[in-house]
DNA sequence: AGATATTCCTGGAGGC
DNA sequence: TGCCTCCAGGAATATC
């Protein structure tokens, strides 16, 4: 599942091939994917010219020098192919760069979106004015603030994208385990010290995915379609019922909060 | 504020 | 082999 590491990973990718081309052609072929697009949204990029990708959370984005910026969230099992070769089933928009490469975003359950926002309205766009802070800008004075009093499990909470923006479930389970906090934990009960913890295991644990290619769950693949990494090895994610690999001799274990599953060892993490 | 449920959607896994 | 059910997940939304 992509989160803030894959977009990352996907964003680079992108910006070999997209940065400075000008857009030869557009095809949308779902005018609906979580959100409908424009009807003009053609129009408005086929000859506008790229000037710079970024992330922001788990949204992709990609300016125009036509002052339009083209919003991509890859949901649950979106990706985007470069140079797809032949057509794949779910490829729900392609772009073609006047170099002649071809960008597919290929989504088959469709939980990701595609928006084109004016560029200099973009921080008043409703998506992007809810988010909390990045997890590399937060400080762990400002996390303690926005968990002050809150009664939900942390868990919960650092899921919660208006508190830090881009945490995904898996990225969760394993910052908590390396902060060795209890995701059951209420948010306002973690002390500022393990906090501060926290915000380092957050960081560190996002760093070491982005450096992997991003994650490593079975049908992610990088921008040019290569496929899935097992490099990266989670410590408590999908691990249910084997052993703590800080050697406790604990197990880990599954629970469900939220109706997600949330792993982690009950030996180590308090 | 928080807990819980539902919706969107497909494919992969497991049961029989 | 195939048919069935369940489950995964992010985000928005609803209800109590």
């Amino acid at each position: 599942m992509p989160e803030l590491p894959e977009v990352e990973t996907t964003v680079r990718g992108l910006e070999r091939v997209l940065k400075g081309r000008r857009i030869a052609r557009i095809e949308a072929r779902r005018a609906d994917l979580r959100r409908a697009l424009p009807l003009d949204l053609g129009q408005r990029l086929t000859g506008a010219t790229v000037t710079a990708l970024s992330r922001r959370a788990k949204y992709g984005r990609i300016d125009t020098d036509r002052g339009d910026s083209l919003i991509f969230h890859l949901g649950m099992s979106g990706r985007w192919r470069i140079d797809p070769g032949d057509d794949h089933k779910h490829d729900h928009f392609l772009l073609t760069t006047d170099d002649g490469h071809v960008l597919a975003l290929n989504d088959p359950r469709r939980f990701g979106s595609l928006d084109l926002v004016a560029t200099d309205e973009i921080d008043s766009w409703p998506a992007f004015a809810a988010l909390g802070p990045e997890p590399f800008d937060i400080e762990a004075a400002t996390l303690h603030r926005r968990l002050a009093g809150r009664k939900a499990a942390i868990k919960l909470l650092l899921l919660d994208q208006r508190i830090i923006a881009g945490l995904g479930n898996i990225y969760v389970c394993e910052a908590l385990f390396r902060a060795r906090i209890n995701p059951k934990r209420s948010g306002g009960s973690v002390s500022r010290a393990r906090l501060e913890r926290l915000v380092r295991t957050i960081r560190d644990v996002l760093v070491e995915a982005i450096a992997a290619g991003g994650s490593s769950l079975r049908d992610f693949a990088s921008p040019d379609g290569e496929l899935g990494y097992f490099s990266k090895r989670f410590d408590v994610y999908d691990r249910e019922g084997q052993e703590c690999r800080e050697g406790c001799g604990g197990t880990v274990k599954r629970i469900v909060q939220g109706g997600r599953s949330t792993f982690y060892c009950p030996r180590c993490q308090h």
